[in-house]
DNA sequence: AATATAGTTCATTTTGAATTGAACTTTCTT
DNA sequence: AAGAAAGTTCAATTCAAAATGAACTATATT
């Protein structure tokens, strides 16, 4: 009865919702700046009711050992996934965090951190150069300094609560 | 004079300035997934004390006349810059507006809107995909949808609340 | 009207990040 | 201990986004 009807619109339904996901876990994560590979990898486990093979992974994503490795791993390090292995097997097995928040709050602080924190030293070490200026030139840079502090500041205030939102209650 | 030992702090603390700010905004360009060539053209707006013209903004930049003439449009677009004329003369000036609202929240929106109205569409179609799924499998299905489209309204209300939050008070 | 300069457009090229894949290491099995 | 399968690493390749620049249009000057 494999080819019935029925049996083909479920197996047409169940690879669309893994497709999909897929699609929406790669935007996400190339809208973070994040390669897509990562939002692929994420997206196949978490259409998955059941823990993974990177075998299968590759399978399903058509990717290379080399990006799945690599992919997994990182996502394991955002606590997105988690890698199992029952003793007795030799191959571990990969399952998404349903909670998104792992995989968001890793998104983002990957970005976002540090591009912020580089920004800082560079603000302070000009403030030390504005005495060198022309005088003339000096209230106008101080402006302009203290336009991007007040900018720099909230932002790294902006971080967390971004998370804290993007986070359950 | 113009060869003694303070003319050259003087013109090594201008050129450090705005070396330096051109760096600060082609990071934060690159940050939102901008082209890094806007932040630098905002850059040297945002450095300089007067208008400067296109011709101006190429020769200190050492960039493309295609790159300028884009980047300025585009950054004229988000209403981070202005572009003035004075009659009886034949070029533009332009000049950096000094708030940072319109830059930041421009280089917000122009990543994120596209991102999140383009997912909102396949959640919606994906959850009528749910009848079609093997009895067992729809309610794990129901369960990961809704995770998603929460997060994603989340992500709805957090745009405008991250450019309040960007802005002045 | 002719000329010159400013600015735009877009097909081609460049560049840098992501991906690949082959060689390697680790871990399990017999 | 040898063999096999899983997983890692990283130099080389691929690919997409950005930059270039030459041809074009628009606008001002004589």
């Amino acid at each position: 009865m494999s080819g019935s009807k029925n049996a083909d619109i479920v197996a047409t339904a169940e690879a669309t919702l893994q497709r999909e996901l897929v699609v929406v876990f790669s935007n996400l994560a190339e809208l973070f700046g994040n390669p897509r590979s990562l939002g692929e990898i994420y997206g196949v486990l978490f259409a998955s009711e059941h823990p993974l093979s990177m075998e299968e992974i590759i399978r399903r994503l058509n990717i290379s050992k080399g990006s799945a490795s690599q992919g997994l791993r990182q996502l394991e390090e955002l606590g997105a996934i988690f890698r199992e292995k029952e003793d007795g097997t030799r191959s571990h097995l990969y399952a998404a965090r349903l909670e998104l928040k792992p995989l968001l709050s890793g998104f983002l602080s990957k970005r976002l951190v540090p591009g912020l924190s580089g920004g800082a030293e560079r603000l302070k070490r000009l403030n030390d150069l504005i005495p060198d200026l022309p005088r003339g030139a000096q209230p106008g840079a101080r402006l302009r300094l203290q336009r991007i502090t007040k900018w720099h500041k909230r932002a790294g205030t902006f971080l967390p609560l971004a998370q804290k939102l993007l986070q359950g209650e």
